[in-house]
RNA sequence: UCCCCUGUAGCUCAGUCGGUAGAGCGGGUGGCUGUUAACCACUAGGUCGGCGGUUCGAGUCCGUCCGGGGGAGCCA
């Protein structure tokens, strides 16, 4: 081990005297040394002369084994409550494992383990065999313990990590933009509404609410985007990201939506549509790269477990070119497949889920950034090509996921941008300092929005997005 | 919101033709073993999601409500 990792380490033991974290211990050669742990049994297995214990921190996937020596270890008592689910602090010895499946080992001192917390065992929930996410879900506070959503928070926790230093890395500025919003013309789908008026009262009494006597007086929400505030930024900061939280009011029930959810949103100045494409494909590479690097034990869990295959398939996507086409050649690509379709293929639709999984899984087998579609099926904020038929958008597809990011270079001439919002029936009044924007030293930018949890589900293959975030908030469902 | 599936022991599920309930795991007890999803034996554990209907009789058939899952749309 290198220096610098060993006064890392002594660093964390002396801020945290009691203990060294599981993966700590791990990095250690066993030699006889006094190692101490704190943390929550996962299994207890007894022999003639032994018990075994698995104790885990969180800090790995798999824990480390204790080994009590039944005959010297004084009063066996002590250890009845030490069962599974309980929290314990152990005093123990680091030797070399003569078992299969471990390096290292702790052997306990004399009465060297504390049971802290004890589990009682008729009613604790976690059993040590596999259980559905749907039953996991309903404890969600006791989840975490296990191996799945412990992995799936440490990999969490990674990418959130390997975003923030990817933008900074590059000099981009992480803007907090506001959760709250007066502005319900983001056109991004459902908002949830934000209110101090008495809405019992005004059910009651049938009147209609007088926002002039709301909060804000007006009507406020909860956003759905903070990219028109990020711009804001990019034209004095040239290069800035959002990580937040994001909500839509949807009544959709699908294992790919949230009613709060975290959205990732870059917003680059001085950057054409195919600045844009750069920026976005090496994002998703360092995103990919960085967690197969730094999560190598818990992403071969999501190999052997979860999705098959998932490590070379991120691995090949991690080092592929990743495809660029237009809308147009994404059209023309599907027509000249041959392929069924349940929604028939023609210039002006949007594409499906099943077209956008056709093109990277079977013409493609890779990534493809699909550019300039259509005006009619997106937002008025894109840029207008010269062609007035189609604008500025982006849309990175991968395999077996299909669209991970969404974005655009924005229209940054005045009069077009004007003229856009009129055509989509928007008020212009409504958008006065965003069009301001184009009046005082406007620029081409560029930008794209990914949803967090969709990238994970991307890297980790897990089915279900209420089972990568940990409360889950959906229809009907805000428990914990 | 629409379509489909589903709800039985703490968990995962079986339950035939309508005849008052079963397995594995988990729990408890005992045994065996440097064990590792440990193993073996015994044992306890059920208002079959709720309500209503058909029937001599409903876990089973019908209606309805509630919960869960999958797919679609929309999106991130």
């Amino acid at each position: 081990m290198p220096c610098s990792s060993i006064f890392r380490m002594m660093g964390r033991m002396n801020e945290h005297k009691k203990s060294l974290r599981i993966r700590d211990i791990f990095q250690l050669e066993p030699k006889n040394q006094e190692v101490p742990v704190q943390g929550w049994i996962r299994t207890r297995r007894e022999s003639k002369q032994n018990i075994f214990f698995e104790i885990n921190d969180g800090s790995t996937l798999k824990g480390i084994q204790v080994v009590v020596d039944k005959e010297n270890y004084g009063d066996l008592s002590s250890l009845e409550s030490a069962n599974n689910g309980a929290a314990v602090e152990v005093q123990g010895t680091l030797v070399a494992s003569p078992g299969k499946n471990q390096r290292s080992e702790l052997l306990a001192k004399p009465e060297g383990i504390h049971v802290v917390g004890d589990s009682p065992q008729e009613n604790y929930p976690l059993q040590k065999k596999r259980h559905s996410f749907e039953f996991l879900r309903e404890i969600a506070h006791l989840r975490p313990r296990t191996n799945t959503l412990g992995a799936v928070s440490r990999v969490r926790n990674t990418m959130s990590f390997a975003i923030h230093r990817f933008f900074q890395e590059r000099g981009f500025q992480y803007i907090h933009t506001p959760i709250i919003t007066a502005s319900d013309a983001e056109g991004a789908g459902e908002m949830f509404q934000v209110t101090t008026l008495p809405i019992s009262d005004l059910a009651k009494s049938g009147k209609s609410p007088d926002y002039q006597q709301d909060f804000f007086g007006r009507p406020s929400f909860l956003t759905v985007s903070g990219q028109l505030e990020a711009e804001i930024y990019a034209l004095s900061m040239k290069n800035v990201y959002t990580f937040g939280p994001t909500f839509r009011a949807e009544n959709s029930n699908t294992s790919r939506h949230l009613a709060e959810f975290w959205m990732i949103e870059p917003e680059m100045a001085f950057c054409d549509i195919d600045c844009n494409m750069d920026v976005a494909e090496d994002f998703i590479k360092f995103i990919l790269k960085t967690t197969l690097e730094e999560r190598e034990e818990d992403m071969n869990f999501f190999n052997q477990w979860i999705e098959k295959g998932i490590l070379d398939s991120l691995q090949r996507v991690s080092e592929s070119t990743f495809h660029r086409i237009t809308y147009t050649e994404a059209i023309k690509a599907l027509e000249d497949s041959g392929a069924k379709f349940d929604y028939p293929v023609s210039w002006g639709m949007d594409l499906q889920s099943e077209h956008e999984k056709y093109l990277t899984e079977v013409v493609y087998k890779g990534p493809v950034m699909v550019t300039d579609y259509p005006k009619e099926i997106k937002a008025f904020y894109m840029k207008l090509n010269d062609d007035e038929k189609t604008v500025g958008a982006l849309d990175v597809l991968v395999p077996r996921l299909g669209e991970i990011i969404g974005g655009s270079q924005r229209e940054h001439r005045k009069d077009v941008l004007i003229r856009r919002i009129q055509e989509m029936d928007l008020d212009p009044e409504d958008y006065w300092w965003y069009i301001d924007l184009r009046t005082y030293g406007t620029v081409p930018h560029s930008g794209f929005g990914l949803g967090f949890e969709r990238v994970i589900q991307y890297v980790t293959g897990m089915q279900n997005i209420r089972d990568v975030i940990p409360f889950p908030r959906t229809v009907n469902s805000a428990e914990f």
